[in-house]
DNA sequence: ATATTTTAAGACAAAAGAGTCTCAAAAACC
DNA sequence: GGTTTTTGAGACTCTTTTGTCTTAAAATAT
């Protein structure tokens, strides 16, 4: 697997947030709900967006958490550094640990190709433009309902 | 992480046994005192790899395993699909059942993508290719020790 | 103040991945 | 036949990931 689970959730709630109306905070409850997500399990997953600072939360009545920053200002590679961890983007195929330019492994090469464009992949794209993308040909953020239900209450 | 740690394992040892002379049963144990794989669980894995038909087993004295096919008709993703299976080809990035041309996410596209660049590399890499690239510049196959220790007995 | 709504923190449980161990089965050698 | 060398099969343990639950703390409303 590419990515962790609570790295998948991490990305589905973001752009969850992304498509809501700026500077909203959103109850971490009905995004559970709309994603189809564990309450208690996507709090803790976004409890480390909050402590990352890519998020901001408030609690009590008209709380939940929303974007710092603008979703056309923020990368997927962003949610995944700070779910994940740069190992994906650093560690060697083979699972050597230090192999790099200097002690290279003989996958390293191609590995380091590869991984840049996944690097790219991820820096390129941004929240915002997922949501566009989604929205205009309505395509699925869980298992069944497409971005539509993002808006039908 | 991309691949398991059995599937790196398995990889390791496929290069071992690909800089070995050709037809020669290696007994397991060698191969994970050289490779520094634990000789129990080494073995679960090349028994998958067995199964599958990609290694060839003989029991007794001067038994071990050897390649089926030469490894330059081996690449890793023969490796890859017998021990991790085919879900990092398939798997939709966001997690999402029956992703795909007909039913996308909103990351499907930029995802096949990449999904198809790792395919490549591992279907255009080789375990010949591999060894000799390993050979000729003495890279490591451990964490401490190149390609020499394959030879120093 | 008290009750309600929300996130925060952390204990706990279940499942999957990684790794160890024991015993059986096959082959070779004596 | 018995001993040794090797893989095969499976039970078992340890660790990490995933998921659940409980309680606390903050904010709001009445």
């Amino acid at each position: 697997m590419l990515l962790s689970k609570s790295c998948v959730y991490g990305l589905r709630a973001a752009l969850f947030l992304a498509n809501q109306e700026e500077g909203k905070f959103v109850p971490i409850r009905h995004m559970s709900d709309k994603l189809e997500i564990s309450f208690h399990f996507l709090t803790k997953i976004l409890q480390q967006l909050t402590a990352e600072g890519i998020l901001e939360s408030f609690k009590g009545p008209n709380g939940g958490v929303r974007l710092v920053k603008k979703g056309n200002e923020i990368p997927l590679i962003e949610i995944v550094m700070a779910i994940d961890g740069p190992q994906l983007l650093t560690e060697c195929a083979l699972g050597l640990p230090g192999c790099g330019v200097q002690n290279p492994c003989p996958l390293h090469d191609k590995w380091a190709e590869t991984r840049d464009s996944i690097r790219d992949m991820l820096e390129n794209s941004t929240l915002t433009e997922l949501v566009h993308k989604g929205k205009q040909e309505n395509l699925r953020l869980t298992s069944e309902s497409g971005f539509d239900i993002l808006f039908n209450d």
